[in-house]
Order: structure tokens, then C-alpha cells, then sequence
DNA sequence: AAAAATACGTCAATAAAGCTGACATATTTT
DNA sequence: AAAATATGTCAGCTTTATTGACGTATTTTT
């Protein structure tokens, strides 16, 4: 048996080295969408705190717009959440005026989702910092370089 | 005073056009960063579900990993939560012996903070799914094209 | 040496945003 | 008539974050 000290437990080998391993997992790109993102919401985050709306509200007003007319099993759909969290979330920009329903004129189970014009002018005020931070890192950038970054975040999705 | 409905209010007018406008705002790049960040971060949100983890333990994780001695201001800042949201994640990853701490040789104020070995797994069990999705999003890419979208990402931040 | 600043930890209370599971209603499809 | 669908709602829960206050140890400044 080893000499041990007055501790409970062996002392646990610390690693002292950075994580680095030979190109072998790609540290560098993980890390810059991880800040990319961080600072691409923080943008309308700070709008969204003035009307105490928050990252969820921003989403929804914002694919409302896209696509007026989509129905809550779209929304759904797109946002890959979950009916209850989408329905509080909902609710409250329906109770606000950002968003109406509208029963389906075919299928009278669906509730269309359409924006006032109070959700259209919000969600382009959210949209526009977030454009101009998209223009900046841009910024000299060749139509084709444009392209690949593109074709870049098409093939990260599923 | 025009004639009205029962309603109390008035109809207030739908938009049932896409916002689109014109090439004025980015709407694409913003919902593609959307979706490739979600689906990015859905591969770890999987393994980490079994740890009973979430999305702060994976930061906390893989920032000590990546700079072993950092201290608790370093993760703070780089994360750029509060002390009080910190607090919690970390004490559990050290309860758990993922992450050790030690106090400052030069200051002992601080806390420098080492990954133990299971830590250092995790950290790369963590980052491999997500390491192959940007392999894939690359694929057949140049390395000019890499270059493109490291500094388009670099650029997105403050 | 005393005062101020710093690094960290902790407590209490709160909020946003998500989750599961169950159930109800209206409507459409089979 | 029965089954499936679209939506809404209820109750309870979890994670991740917040603010504000306070305490301790340590270092820096005065």
C-alpha cells in the first residue's frame, strides 16, 4: 500500500495541456460559430428586453412574417419545440397584436398565423442589426465567397 | 362614424405578403445561421442528456479543456454569463470530478481551473459529433473556402 | 498599518424557456 | 360511426439564466 496523505481520495491527475489534437477535431471552427452566435443574438436581445419579450418571441415573430399564413403545426415544425412551449410564447404576442389567427378556410381546424403590421415592424427592427452585423463580417467579400459561406451553413444542418 | 361589426375592436389588418424586401436585409444568412446553430448544438445536447448535463456544463467543459488554468473570471468573461449562473454548473462539474480547482500560486485569490482525464473525454466525446458536421459541411470544400467562412465567422463578432 | 479593491463563494428570490403527460374540443378523414 | 388531426389547455417540473446582497480571503493602494 502506498504512502498516502491525510486525503480522502487519490489526487486526480490533472491535465495541464490544452486540448489540442492534431487536426483531428476542429477546435477552432467550433469555437467561432459558438461567439458568431453569441454575438449574432445579443443583438435583438437587447430590443426584445425593452417590450419584455425574449429569444422565443423573437423566432416566432420572425418566421410569421416569413411565411404568413403558416399554422401553429408549421411553427412547430420549423422551430422543433414543443406545442406547450410554443403556446405560452404564442399567446402572448397574439394578446400583444403582434400576431392574429385565422380559422382555415379550408381545413377549419388550422389557425392561420398572420403578422399586424406592429409584428411586421417588429420583426424588421429585430432583423436589422442583425443584417447590418452580416454585412459587416462581409465586409469586401466576393459574391462567391458569399456563396460558399452559404453552402457552409446549408450542409450544418441536418 | 362608419358603421361597425359587434366587435369591440377594430379588424385590425393582416399582412399576407412574405417580408421580403428588397435585398435590405439578409434573411436568408439570418435564418441559415439559425438552423445550422441549432441543429449544431443538437448532437451534444444528446450526450450530455445522459450526464443529466446541459449546455453550460458543455462551455464550462470544453473552455477548461481548451485552456487548462483558467481562472473563474477567464470563464466569465468568455462566456459572458454572470458569477451566480457559473456558479452552479461549475460546482457541479467539480463534484462530479470532471474539473478540479487550484488555488493560484502567484495570487491565491484565484482559482485556476484543470479538466481531470474524464473531463478531458468528455470534452472530446462532446466536440467529435459536432467536428463531423463541419467536416461534412465542408466537404470537397478548398482551403480558400475555409479561410471564407473563418473570417465571415470572425467577423460576426463584437 | 489601514483602507480599498479584487477574486471568489454563497444565499435568496425570480424569470424565461423549455419539458412531459394528460385531456378536451372541433373538425376532417376513413 | 370511428379514427385521426389540429389545436388549446392544465398541472407540474427542469434548466439556465437573472439581480442584489453579503461574507471571506487576499492583494494592492494609500
Amino acid at each position: 500500500m502506498p504512502r498516502q496523505t491525510s486525503q480522502k481520495v487519490a489526487k486526480p491527475e490533472l491535465l495541464a495541456t490544452p486540448m489540442e489534437n492534431a487536426g483531428i477535431i476542429d477546435f477552432e471552427i467550433i469555437e467561432l460559430l459558438f461567439f458568431a452566435y453569441r454575438d449574432f443574438v445579443s443583438d435583438p436581445d437587447q430590443i426584445l428586453d425593452k417590450s419584455g419579450f425574449g429569444r422565443a418571441h423573437h423566432r416566432v415573430v420572425h418566421f410569421v412574417n416569413r411565411e404568413p399564413g403558416m399554422t401553429v403545426a408549421d411553427l412547430l415544425e420549423t422551430l422543433k419545440i414543443t406545442k406547450q412551449s410554443l403556446a405560452r410564447v404564442l399567446k402572448q404576442l397574439i394578446d400583444s397584436g403582434y400576431i392574429h389567427q385565422v380559422t382555415g378556410p379550408e381545413d377549419r381546424r388550422q389557425r392561420k398565423l398572420y403578422p399586424t403590421q406592429a409584428g411586421r415592424d417588429l420583426a424588421l427592427a429585430l432583423a436589422e442589426p442583425q443584417s447590418r452585423r452580416i454585412e459587416r463580417a462581409f465586409e469586401g467579400a466576393s459574391d462567391a465567397t458569399r456563396e460558399s459561406v452559404k453552402r457552409f451553413l446549408r450542409g450544418m444542418q441536418d
